[in-house]
RNA sequence: GCACCCGUAGCUCAGCUGGAUAGAGCGCUGCCCUCCGAAGGCAGAGGCCAUAGGUUCGAAUCCUAUCGGGUGCGCCA
């Protein structure tokens, strides 16, 4: 269904002919041979580099190479024309049937056409999210959310077993700080005048936490110390945030398979059991790191401490494991999370960081390969900071302040599918300007508008075809398509399978956006020659026949934007 | 000091993992609706792909160095 795969294979095979002859010499190594569309459309519809790539091993002139090969590839029925260029790439029109074929093949395909299996059932692990269980979600969450869970989408549509995984960190000092923020909210709520020191949380959100509290269990814990209760409301106040966290999560859209929590790490025996395998490996020791070169901490002193031998895999130094005090630092029940990801069996993970996490690529990289004996792949995407803005204001996020942007009041201004498909309409390593007045704006600057747009014109088409009694099944006759302004409809439509499989490979969903910008470009060019030629509009009131096979080509459009869409997490409007 | 990310049109950014004359939007200039949604389209101007080397048939893309910006760098998660 993969019009280039097709191809490949069609080129693959006559090169494979060539050699039977005698032609090319044996085994040569094909890999590199590439069938892609061409930059500039003039080119014709595909161009290979077969000859170049195998002019080298063949010994052999590229031009000659390309020759024999255009010759055979023109016994084809699907190959209009072969003809060899510069310096010996072999470009290549389709025929008018192979691209109506395409048409088709979207149609009866549907809501699966660019589907692949790619991934073979392999089975994925996107974590992402993962925020503190300390309060409700922002907007830089709000990106890592939006990536991840189309990330997954992505990877499922190519045939993944994919996982959308959380991991609450609810096992470090910040759930207690959290605890201690909540105390005084129960105490306020109880009549209490309280004062938010250094070290806790102020937000409006813990009051109602605080009330309901109170309401819970009453005044049993006032003028009780720490230990009393510190406890129990740190578990009662991260279930709080965690059932805030899960509301913001499912306003943008986003569902979780699991929700991992680091608390159940300790006292189980699981971080001790990753660490033991390591050091069954022989890559724990006792140790003492020096200090960093040209910014030496002012209270930096020489320690001895539990050391995971990360450079073993590529890091730069070693990781401590250990804390002077002999708990564990933060990285441990880390290594222990990965490790259990491991021996849930996956084949692959993929971690989604902020980018101010970029220093901890390298050491979670050589955790996971040591862990599964490098068999188990981790891709990490840092995500780039989003910079709010209205306008030319921006908006800045201060907790001090009180101007704390919630994923909430973005998705409250602009809606999930903006929020979404804004989100990635970059790249993710690259910073993002949401500008919430700019997102809503209806003009051509605003992708998501005018992929909608595109999409909503189709179908108002559909609607007044439905009117005039036009015919809007497909017919078993598409000739009517035939205008070069068509095939290069078609042409782009076509590239949809051969996308959405280097997207996923790339691990970027962002290409999805901006391919679909790219067709609904095609689409309202391909529009407006209907302004100026009646023969390109879709809509023939005199000929239904002609009518049906242009209404085809421009739901295979919508079939395409609707399922790019939906992979994004948007949904596709009919109307606007 | 070291590591990672980034550097492409005046601005904001793509660039299909090494392909042909480097693209889009905004902004600027000039055009196109008695016609399916002009909420759109077409055309023009605008580039030393940070710099210098290297790899090869071929480099914005890979390697090295340099410059510039961001992030991070042992008992914080």
């Amino acid at each position: 269904m993969n019009i280039f795969a097709d191809i490949r294979a069609l080129v693959i095979e006559s090169l494979d002919a060539m050699t039977a002859e005698g032609a090319l010499p044996e085994g040569l190594d094909t890999r590199n041979v590439a069938v892609e569309p061409p930059r500039d459309a003039a080119h014709g519809d595909m161009a290979t580099n077969a000859a170049m790539v195998l002019a080298k091993p063949a010994q052999k002139k590229p031009r000659d190479i390309a020759e024999a090969l255009a010759e055979k590839l023109r016994g084809d029925a699907r190959i209009a024309s072969a003809e060899v260029a510069g310096p010996g790439f072999l470009n290549l029109r389709l025929s008018g049937d192979s691209w109506r074929a395409q048409v088709r093949a979207a149609l009866e395909a549907g809501a699966g056409y660019g589907r692949s299996d790619l991934g073979q059932g392999r089975k994925v692990n996107v974590e992402f999210v993962s925020a503190n269980p300390t309060g409700p979600m922002h907007v830089g969450h709000t990106r890592g959310a939006v990536f991840g869970d189309a990330l997954a989408s992505l990877l499922d549509y190519t045939g993944h077993d994919v996982t959308r995984e959380y991991y609450i960190n609810d096992g470090g000092a910040q759930v207690d700080v959290l605890a201690r923020s909540v105390y005084l909210r129960y105490l306020e709520a109880l009549g209490q005048t309280v004062a938010f020191e250094e070290g806790t949380y102020p937000g409006d959100y813990l009051i109602a936490v605080g009330e309901a509290l109170a309401k819970e269990v009453g005044e049993q814990w006032v003028d009780q110390p720490e230990a009393v209760w510190l406890e129990e409301i740190r578990d009662y106040a991260t279930d709080a945030m965690m059932d805030l966290i899960r509301a913001d999560l499912k306003a943008l859209g986003v569902e979780m398979d699991v929700f991992f929590s680091e608390k159940s790490l300790y006292g189980t025996g699981q971080i001790e059991a990753a660490i033991k395998d390591l050091d069954a490996k022989g890559l724990i020791y006792r140790g003492t790191l020096e200090p960093p070169k040209g910014k030496t901490p002012e209270d930096w002193e020489p320690r001895e401490q539990t050391l995971f031998k990360s450079t073993e895999y590529g890091d730069d130094v070693d990781r401590p494991i250990m804390k002077s005090d002999g708990g564990w630092t933060y990285f441990a029940p880390d290594i222990a999370y990965h490790y259990d990801k491991v021996s849930r069996g996956f084949d692959e993970l993929i971690d989604i960081f902020g980018a101010d996490h970029g220093g901890y690529v390298k050491r979670m990289k050589a955790a996971v390969a040591a862990l599964s004996a490098e068999r188990v792949p981790l891709d990490i995407k840092l995500m780039q900071l989003v910079k709010l803005k209205r306008g030319d204001q921006e908006l800045k996020m201060s907790k001090r302040a009180g101007t704390f942007v919630t994923l909430r009041d973005v998705v409250e201004m602009v809606g999930a599918d903006v929020t979404r498909f804004v989100m990635l309409t970059r790249k993710n390593d690259a910073p993002l300007d949401f500008d919430v007045d700019k997102v809503l704006e209806q003009s051509k600057d605003n992708p998501v508008w005018y992929v909608q747009y595109a999409h909503a014109r189709i179908h108002s088409v559909l609607r007044k075809a439905e009117e005039a009694g036009l015919p809007t099944d497909t017919p078993a006759d598409l000739s009517a398509i035939a205008d070069p302004a068509e095939f290069a409809l078609v042409a782009k439509l076509a590239e949809w399978p051969r996308l959405v499989e280097i997207a996923a490979e790339a691990h970027e969903p962002h290409r999805i956006a901006f391919y679909l910008y790219d067709l609904a470009s095609e689409f309202h060019a391909l529009w407006n020659k209907g302004n100026a030629n009646p023969a390109l509009r879709f809509m023939q009131e005199d000929d239904p026949a002609t009518t049906a096979a242009k209404l085809a080509l421009i739901r295979a459009v919508a079939i395409v934007i609707s399922n790019g869409l939906g992979i994004l997490g948007v949904t596709p409007v009919e109307k606007m």
